[in-house]
DNA sequence: TCTGGGGTCCTAGGACCC
DNA sequence: TCTGGGGTCCTAGGACCC
């Protein structure tokens, strides 16, 4: 039996949870840039407000209703979700953390301890709640996708208390007769869509289909997921997180761009990131991916010329793989050169790294040179120097220092466990 | 009469997840 | 004024190999 433990509404309930007076409060968090509405408080969804709805429109809103509005903290919340995962681990052995506010758990065999599934799901709930002030919601079922199913019920049904089980076949199928097949999990709109169009509404009409037919529209993901919600685990519990096998950053400048200079400025900013990522599951990549956007929403100006866009991309491959930015950065910036267009107002710069492979994999092409072991080991230092002495304390002279674009984030929070200076203080 | 058969790797695009 | 960001997996088709 798989259990599927996720925490309600997670960035509010991590805000509220250093603020208790928002408690019973309609509170929202904002993407980057305070751009749109990433996480929403019952009392929030209870206005109206959607979630990716653009903060903008909720001015009126704001005005008629008392609403919490909070800029993403993300050094906070990733904080509290590696608590809230080792608690989790307290309780049993194999944890898969699989989101930053959900893990699955494998739950057989503890029943000396736990004689029933809703006695462990009551008992992680309410330790979550005592030791980090998070509501969490506990499913439990022979499949992740039936644990999945479980957890949204206990979510939509406050009678259950947080908790639903479906351990019986009885069970199950009650479960699976009403449950909207829009809302498995899997199950995203384009295939909702098309199972609508052949009359299955529900996850138990789903889960009688002939194999093949499903394959046919769905692919072996469809397969995959009526095996499991016929009870067959298809889906296994992954403990150790397997390395990424790309990593990517392109958030936007914030402004209208349309000068080389300032998005290389970017551009070398965010390879620094990516690379400190690359280095920090120790691995090398092969080639880079750079990408140049322009605006996609603009209005049409008054001239009634819509703006021009434009929209590339380009992949270095590398003579060989490596994880030192400096030597990143120029096959990087030759890409950007490549792509980048004058006479755009461009709105972010992307940069993927990919083909990761393990750092200690060392394939020489026959005549070209290797890695740079001497880089590897400098780029180790500087992580080693900014770990300890704060971010980009050492950084390449390239890299734009105190960006001049404006990062906005008008009600962040304080990092309240990560920084000294931000610890509460009780009177 | 009869025009092989089996495989790998890469890429773009689609779908999905949080 | 103002519209996010970071990932994974699968498939079909092309190119290539013997």
């Amino acid at each position: 039996m798989y259990a599927l433990v996720d925490a309600n509404s997670f960035y509010c309930s991590v805000e509220r949870s250093f603020n208790p007076s928002l408690e019973g409060k309609a509170v929202i968090v904002l993407s980057n840039r305070d751009g749109n509405v990433v996480a929403r408080s019952d009392e929030a969804k209870k206005l109206g407000i959607k979630m990716g709805q653009p903060f903008f429109e909720l001015k009126e809103l704001r005005e008629q209703h008392e609403i919490a509005v909070f800029s993403s903290n993300y050094t906070l919340y990733g904080d509290i979700s590696s608590r809230f995962m080792s608690l989790l681990c307290r309780f049993v052995e194999d944890v898969e953390v699989y989101s930053i506010d959900e893990a699955f758990l494998h739950v057989d065999g503890y029943d000396s301890i736990y004689p029933s599934y809703e006695g462990l799901g009551k008992s992680i709930k309410e330790t979550v709640a005592k030791r980090l002030r998070i509501p969490v919601c506990v499913g439990v079922g022979p499949t992740k996708t039936l644990a999945k199913l479980a957890n949204k019920l206990a979510k939509q049904r406050p009678e259950l208390g947080g908790v639903c089980v479906l351990d019986t076949p009885e069970v199950i199928d009650k479960a699976l007769a009403t449950f909207p097949v829009g809302d498995l999990w899997g199950v995203g709109s384009k295939s909702a869509a098309k199972l609508k169009k052949n009359d299955i509404d529900t996850a138990a009409q789903l889960r009688d289909v002939p194999d093949d037919w499903i394959r046919q529209i769905m692919t072996v993901n469809g397969l995959r997921l009526v095996h499991e919600l016929r009870g067959f685990p298809c889906k296994l519990l992954e403990v150790s997180a397997p390395p990424k096998k790309s990593i990517c950053t392109e958030p936007g400048f914030g402004r209208l761009v349309p000068d080389l200079n300032t998005i290389t400025d970017a551009l070398t900013t965010h390879l620094t990131r990516v690379c400190e990522k690359l280095r920090k599951q120790d691995s090398l990549c092969s080639a880079v991916v750079v990408s140049l956007h322009t605006k996609r929403y603009r209005k049409i100006p008054a001239n009634g010329l819509p703006a021009l866009q434009y929209h590339n991309h380009l992949t270095v491959v590398l003579p060989h793989p490596t994880n030192s930015t400096p030597e990143l950065l120029k096959y990087a910036e030759s890409g950007l050169k490549a792509i980048f267009k004058f006479g755009y107002n461009y709105q972010k710069v992307g940069i993927m790294l990919i083909g990761l492979v393990p750092s200690d994999y060392r394939q020489k092409g026959i005549f070209a040179e290797g890695p740079n072991e001497k880089l590897l080991t400098l780029a180790t230092v500087v992580d080693k120097l900014n770990y300890r002495y704060g971010q980009d304390k050492l950084r390449l002279a390239s890299q734009m220092y105190n960006p001049d674009w404006p990062m906005k984030q008008e009600y962040l929070s304080k990092c309240y466990t990560t920084r000294w200076k931000d610890i509460l203080e009780a009177h």
